[in-house]
DNA sequence: TTTATATACTCATTAAATGAATATACGGAG
DNA sequence: CTCCGTATATTCATTTAATGAGTATATAAA
């Protein structure tokens, strides 16, 4: 058999973008790879933002209608399914299983969060540190079944356990990073209530 | 055109096995996949590692003699082409220039810079370090530029910058554990030297 | 009028990855 | 002594993904 379909992952991009407005392949390129600071995490080309949304309407995630060009070439405008949408939150909502998928798929999620609001990033990092905490032990765990002569394995479980604990102390700053604008917005709004 | 051809990383794995005895396929996946511990930090499949094999061939980085079988089936052991040997010396002591590249490919070239030598760990080490110095001036640089309300590019910088110091001080601890064995490995010579 | 650029997508080609297939020898059970 | 599973050693067909280039129309500019 061939290369397994890859679990999906960096599609969701594309539904998260979708979920904001319907939208056809050529501007959804542009907004990508232009002015969005998602393009920090995530760069595609633009037959391979044609294929991914093939492939998306292929699962029954978004469904295209074409609208005829007056002014301007036929577009195949895509929108969410329920189910789509559905899969959008559920991926956005949840953390991810690997550390390697932290400088990706994690801003990505990261991303679409704060474009939900500050108590949907705030679940978000919460639930990923809690996965954080595990495969930190393990690494500690890995350590410590690992004896001072295997050298080559301890310099590999301390890089790992070293770079994980540093994404908790990274996600714990910008959870309190993001509290306090939330408590600052909240006690702006308080003050102009009171003073209007 | 097509998918562009990857620069090559991982198949320097399979030069660093050659480059220790000649070789056959099955032999080299059994070592890959077992007892050895870079398999950590890289996995691979027998009919890929078969694929890989015939690309260096191609690439005229090691060459095959056919051993007929007399007590086993044919075999096809691979040995190194000089140009091969330089090839893999100088993947193996030079630094990765992508943070992204640390957790396999720089960690696969400290595997194979143990087996040649605390000398060759160190020297290694060092170069390492200073590229990431360089890129952690760049993250520094990037959240610089960044405004406070760029909430989430302040976060990706953020990240980048914190996990590179401490990609940097895992390099340091590091150096300095393999400078210790250096030096107590040494005072043991000198000890048993003067005993006997 | 020609020419370049923006719009909007499609396609052919290639690389890579994988499970399965192939083929031979060997050791032990019945 | 034969049958059958396991170890040895490699090859193959299939699928997916990725990419540069190609197509086609309209608009703006020279």
């Amino acid at each position: 058999m061939p290369r397994q379909q890859a679990p999906l992952s960096l599609e969701y991009i594309l539904l998260g973008f979708l979920e904001q407005k319907p939208i056809h392949g050529y501007d959804l390129y542009k907004q990508i790879s232009g002015f969005e600071p998602i393009s920090l995490v995530w760069r595609v080309k633009q037959s391979q933002l044609y294929a991914l949304l093939e492939r998306l309407e292929d699962d029954g995630l978004i469904l295209s209608t074409v609208i005829p060009g007056e002014s301007h070439p036929n577009r195949n405008q895509y929108h969410l399914t329920s189910i789509g949408r559905q899969t959008f939150y559920a991926w956005r909502n949840s953390p991810v299983q690997h550390g390697r998928d932290i400088r990706m798929e994690f801003l990505a999620k990261i991303y679409f969060a704060l474009l939900a609001g500050p108590e949907t990033v705030l679940d978000l990092i919460e639930e990923q540190k809690a996965v954080c905490y595990e495969w930190l032990s393990q690494f500690h765990n890995d350590l410590m079944n690992t004896s001072e002569n295997q050298i080559y394995e301890r310099i590999v479980f301390q890089y790992r356990a070293s770079q994980v604990q540093t994404i908790i102390e990274w996600l714990e700053s910008t959870r309190k990073e993001i509290g306090n604008q939330l408590r600052s917005v909240s006690a702006k709004k308080q003050n102009s209530a009171k003073t209007s």
